[in-house]
DNA sequence: GTCTATATTCCGATAGAC
DNA sequence: GTCTATCGGAATATAGAC
């Protein structure tokens, strides 16, 4: 079991997220880890290998905390929460944009083979947003009109835009918005 | 007069918004244009430079926009759909992103110089849609709680978002997205 | 698993002829 | 203003030793 592969899955992502898919390369991975760019490439031999296998990691993990929720959460709010949990833990973490901003703006350059893994990740993550707010407005919870897919769709799209719009105005301008989505949806 | 540097100006744009910055080069611009690499040095000696200009060119297009808005609308939903129009046109030539977007998510790999004209835009941006939603609810014609500084970032973010999303999910997730927005300041 | 060393390609950029 | 030619560097990737 090699740590060393996880370590460079974890900058992978933290590259991808802070600079972009085109905007790291394995030089910058194998200083940051301390060894030598043939060792990233005995781990993933080709970049696009390398992006797919964080694609699939952030899938199973958000899989990991859907299923957390629903284990746990006793409200539709506490899984909204997680949801913007998720934007908030990459905003701490270096001003990182959201790993479907930063791929979707690449997208046109990279292999065609992360397409599948990046849409994947895009479809689970709207379609449980749209049942937690469908089952929420159901309840009581929430309060918001349109179908929830459409506002599901809205949460996503300002939440990946208000990661790059912090980077130019600042992080407040990222919370302003986290908390006018929240009372749009709550009151 | 040269209108080459015009033509580059308006490849360089494009590049930036299908490829992202750091996803294509002077050869890109050069074999498009059917000239040499060296001619698009002539003009633009560094690549920042170029980047600079094409965000200065947006920035005075946003504000001759502006300007015909002042002029020619009489409600300010007509300058909400100047708004939309500009993402419209976006989506509409070849799935771009926007602009702020593409540049905010490439922004910590590219030179500082580039920090103040795409902030520059941003604010402007951010400042001149705000006015729009403010007096549009004092007029009656929008519907929404909160400040309109706030409501204004949500736009920007989330339309930023949605040409990102409309690339992964189709370009109806766009239509729906902008759709909804609009009913939700309307109605 | 990690290393040295290197092949190959591409990129930004410049010198100098026309 | 555009060209040819080329430099220096960086990137992806591989071969083969340890």
């Amino acid at each position: 079991m090699s740590s060393t592969r996880e370590k460079i899955l974890d900058l992978a992502e933290h590259y991808i997220q802070h600079d972009g898919y085109n905007g790291f390369s394995y030089h910058d991975i194998s200083t940051s880890l301390g060894i030598r760019n043939a060792a990233v490439h005995y781990y993933f031999p080709k970049k696009e290998k390398l992006a797919r296998e964080v694609l699939k990691k952030a899938r199973i993990q958000f899989e990991v905390m859907v299923e957390s929720a629903r284990e746990n959460d006793k409200t539709q709010l506490d899984r909204l929460h997680r949801f913007f949990r998720i934007y908030d833990n990459n905003l701490s973490r270096d001003n990182r944009v959201c790993l479907i901003g930063s791929m979707a703006t690449d997208l046109y350059t990279l292999p065609e083979e992360l397409n599948d893994e990046l849409s994947t990740l895009v479809v689970n993550m709207k379609s449980w947003l749209s049942e937690v707010l469908e089952t929420g407005r159901k309840k009581g919870e929430f309060h918001f009109t349109g179908a929830p897919g459409h506002r599901a769709g809205i949460l996503c799209s300002c939440m990946a835009g208000a990661l790059q719009l912090a980077r130019i105005l600042g992080n407040e301008e990222y919370y302003r918005i986290k908390s006018q989505l929240l009372k749009d949806i709550t009151q």
